[in-house]
DNA sequence: ATTTTTACTATACAAATGTTCATTTTAATT
DNA sequence: AATTAAAATGAACATTTGTATAGTAAAAAT
């Protein structure tokens, strides 16, 4: 599975396709220290995750011997659990499963990850009951946005908007009425960045 | 002069090449001394000749920073006919071939072609009959350059010299008179940018 | 015939490069 | 506040790698 960098690993990484671009062969690990301005062993340990984590191919003790790995245009992330996007629901019955999505629903960096939806009561959202929700793992988002938060010990999605120390949560759903909270009371654990349903 | 590749740089310049194609990045000095059983002296010293021919750039005391240089050393244009140097002939006897010349013979961007000479009539310009005359497409030419020019139905090569609306056709022979005609007679086809001559 | 170029050997040196150890600092997460 | 992961240091070590010296031998060019 190939797993997301960290902000300086894409750093390095896009150091590395620059330079190949611009000399035709691949930095030595010192040329990426000196660039960063770091020791060799700094530059060493990001080489080495990069590889690990599949962008890059090298040869161990061979020079330059990096090569880029052809980006995938999909990605792997786990699936943490169901979410009834009305209602809400127990937090996390964990799922062990996986879901590809593309490439393109991540926007640079972070932890990404997928519930199931359950029940209809995004369809206003046109979020259907079996829907993977994609999220972005973070604790706080702009007013106005999608997200799942945490409220009464239950995890659901949710419109969010923030004001002084009140927080409303609007469902999709002109059935449910909004929810009016203080702040402390809802935890949010995610930005909603895309859905993926699949037709059977 | 040509810079030709002697057979056993050739073969060096070909596992070069094909050593890239495979790993993604260059080969040592001594990646190239195993590979044909010799010293890393030896292979420097092929990869020093290549590099002062042109055929592979490199930065010094840079391990596997070898990259080729793949600019071709000649480009194939189409001779269009021939052409009679002196009393011209007629237009187009299409010939189906092409020629190699020497990149350095073009400069910039523009359409080349060759007509094949016939006849003695250029001699005093040095060209002869049976030599490949190279001419890039071109309608206007500054005075006295040599160009292909169409003159009463006949393409003729000439040094051309233009004077308010006369145009003075000067042939690179003293046995044949010089022309001048009204510039409404006379069509310029191509500029002549150099010759191919090849001794049987 | 003589000179130059090419193709090499054997050994050695020095710079470049990859790698490791033991720790510390910083940032993110619980 | 405590914990974990990521990012980094600094000095050293071990290869890898480029390069040099000093020469031999054969082929190609003049």
């Amino acid at each position: 599975m190939i797993q997301h960098l960290t902000k300086k690993q894409k750093k390095v990484l896009d150091f590395i396709t620059s330079f190949i671009q611009q000399n035709g062969y691949s930095p030595s690990i010192r040329d990426i220290a000196r660039h960063f301005k770091i020791t060799p062993r700094g530059a060493h340990i990001h080489v080495l995750a990069l590889e690990k984590k599949g962008y890059i191919t090298r040869n161990p003790n061979r020079s330059r011997s990096i090569t880029l790995t052809k980006r995938p245009e999909s990605i792997s992330v786990p699936v943490k659990g169901k979410i009834a996007a009305g209602q809400g629901i127990e937090m996390f019955e964990v799922i062990d499963e996986e879901i590809e999505i593309p490439i393109r629903m991540i926007k640079g960096f972070g932890d990404y990850f997928a519930l199931k939806v359950e029940g209809d009561s995004m369809i206003d959202a046109h979020i259907l009951d079996g829907d993977f929700v994609i999220l972005k793992r973070q604790y706080k988002v702009a007013n106005g946005q999608i997200a799942a938060v945490v409220y009464q010990n239950k995890i659901t999605l949710k419109r969010f908007f923030h004001k002084g120390d009140k927080v409303t949560l609007v469902p999709e759903n002109k059935n449910i009425e909004p929810i009016i909270c203080n702040a402390t009371e809802v935890r949010v654990i995610g930005k909603l960045v895309g859905i993926i349903r699949i037709y059977e």
